[in-house]
RNA sequence: GUCCCCAUCGUCUAGCCUGGUCUAGGACACAGGCCUUUCACGCCUGCGACGCGGGUUCAAAUCCCGCUGGGGGCACCA
């Protein structure tokens, strides 16, 4: 395969998209595998909506995920600048060639006109479009064009299409098959606007053949331009790249619209601060465009450029998928050896701070007080795909009344017997020892597991081995085995969680005897109501 | 509306180009089981798809046509 000069060139318009790092996967694949290059360009064409922090947070992004590139706005490179707003020269002197050429013509039209002009053709039944008979400017004579432009009328410079009965084709090697539009159905693409930028159209077209793009890698929303650009090359008559259209990242609901902000995540940034692993986001994103010949989908980049075939790219849609994104995660977390793990979470921690802003994080740390507590605690709001709406919350915020007073008592009792239920099936315990705590305040099964537990230490010895490891027979006897979880609940206070032995001998025999006592007071309040 | 793209389990897909080896394989999810005095991990099993209709052929998930469904474009935004 030739070397491929491949390019991302993302627009500075909004938080870094992770359809942008979709693309750049395998356009960095595809320039590394034939051992062409890679290169990031800059869009920055819209001056309205442009702005360079979000340049500055693509290229932090895609550096997060170690898709870093050959040339680019940042590193320089043999076909600098690359960032369009400061090339604009260039795409004036190219414009001069296609209007020389007659691939090209200045448009003095009004947006109020245009709009005139898209309902007649609306009324007509055409398709909209700004061509053929529809177009004034077309037709205005030299002599004409000069004196508007000496007046200082406000113009564009449109794309000349053909109004023949011919078409325009290229291949398209994703789909792997030519796709041709006939020129009438092509609308007369503005070319340069009136601040003098260039539309994407012109300025995308112009650098990659300056930039020697040859394999053109974008997502498949780009087709209907493509024609365009196809003009655009041969009207300068240059060569044309190779087409690549991605199929689209789509959201996963029944739909499978293009998957949008409104929907479901789409930054980076929120990727990167919720806390996934870099490598698992672009080992997922691959996969949903390209699979390995052997089927193996969990891979790292380096296992993708050795085995990268374009040929096995896909061309259908494909659902962005949360929860098997979440597995791949978690099957990756759990298996890493510790050092790499202790880095991802500490690489997540210190992004936290930049993706919250400052203030926020000292909300957050303000909250932080029992140092026990996880960061996720107080931070996972921001990263659930679907928040999770308890009755008792959305009850809680009812303005109070009498009645509500009144209901609210009656859900917390209710709440409160489905706690008490949790000893229902309690275990038989000696009369004796029913006796010696005394029957009235006493829960009988938290009881016994605390008389074992001073048995234990009477017999064995709490900070040995013993209870670290192995569970002890003399416990085991005595304790029957609802009383584990009984154990478990009162001294972690959840009912999961890491192995019970472990975990009470790191907590040591006076935590635990205290906590148990806790928890027999907590409980016998519970029961008595 | 119009032009274009796409179509295998709920989801991501393998297979399709070079028809038979496909009673369609894998992954996530789900269900059951094993392991485990919890949870998780791990292991095993199960559930589950070629959108529909026509061709072509001895034979079609695979080739052709139509339909249906989904998606995208139709800006002085990219």
């Amino acid at each position: 395969m030739e070397p491929a000069r491949t390019r991302i060139a993302p627009s500075p318009t909004g938080d870094p998209h992770v359809g942008t790092a979709y693309q750049a996967i395998f356009d960095k694949a595809f320039a590394e595998k034939t051992g062409g290059q890679f290169i990031l360009r800059i869009e920055d064409t819209d001056q309205v909506r442009s702005r360079p922090e979000y340049e500055l947070k693509i290229i932090n992004c895609l550096k997060w995920l170690k898709l870093d590139w050959d040339e680019g706005p940042d590193i320089g490179g043999p076909y600098a600048p690359y960032r369009q707003s400061e090339r604009t020269e260039i795409y004036r002197e190219h414009i001069k060639i296609l209007l020389e050429k007659g691939f090209a013509y200045y448009c003095f039209c009004t947006a109020d006109e245009l709009e005139h002009l898209r309902q007649e053709q609306k009324i007509a039944k055409l398709p909209p479009g700004y061509f053929g008979e529809y177009s004034p400017c077309r037709k205005l004579t030299e002599d004409e064009v000069r004196s508007k432009i000496k007046a200082g009328i406000p113009y564009v410079i449109r794309l000349k299409v053909p109004i023949d009965e011919g078409e325009v084709s290229f291949f398209d090697s994703i789909r792997k098959k030519q796709l041709v539009k006939k020129f009438k159905e092509i609308d007369d693409q503005v070319l340069l606007k009136s601040d003098g930028f260039p539309t994407y159209h012109l300025a995308n077209v112009v650098d990659d053949y300056l930039m020697k793009i040859n394999t053109v890698i974008r997502g498949e929303e780009w087709i209907p331009s493509t024609f365009k650009h196809v003009l655009i090359y041969q009207g300068f008559g240059w060569k044309l790249p190779q087409f690549y259209h991605l199929a689209l990242l789509r959201n996963p609901d029944s739909q499978k619209s293009k998957i949008s902000k409104r929907k479901n995540p789409v930054s980076l940034e929120w990727f990167r601060a919720a806390g996934y692993s870099p490598e698992i986001l672009v080992n997922y994103l691959a996969l949903m465009a390209y699979s390995l010949p052997e089927g193996i989908e969990r891979f790292s980049f380096s296992e993708l450029v050795n085995s990268f075939n374009p040929d096995r790219l896909s061309a259908a849609g494909p659902a962005f998928d949360f929860v098997k994104l979440d597995s791949f995660n978690t099957e990756y977390l759990s298996h890493t050896d510790t050092v790499s793990f202790r880095k991802h979470l500490k690489e997540r921690l210190d992004y936290l701070e930049e993706y919250l802003g400052e203030d926020l994080f000292k909300q957050m740390m303000e909250r932080f007080k029992p140092l026990s507590q996880e960061v996720g605690y107080w931070t996972d709001f921001f990263f659930k795909t679907k928040l999770q709406y308890n009755r008792e919350d959305i009850e809680g915020i009812k303005p109070l009344s009498i009645t509500d007073v009144k209901t609210f008592s009656e859900i917390l009792n209710k709440w409160l017997k489905e706690k008490g239920s949790l000893f229902e099936n309690l275990p038989v315990i000696p009369e004796e020892i029913i006796t010696e705590a005394g029957k009235e305040n006493m829960n009988p099964g938290i009881f016994a597991v605390y008389k074992a537990i001073n048995n234990i230490v009477n017999d064995t010895d709490f900070h040995g081995s013993l209870l670290k490891r192995n569970f002890p027979d003399t416990f085991k006897e005595k304790i029957p085995k609802t009383a584990f979880m009984i154990l478990r609940i009162s001294c972690t206070g959840s009912k999961t969680s890491l192995p019970l032995w472990e975990s009470l001998h790191r907590l040591g025999y006076y935590r635990v005897i205290a906590r148990l006592d806790e928890f027999i007071q907590f409980t016998s309040s519970l029961i008595r109501k």
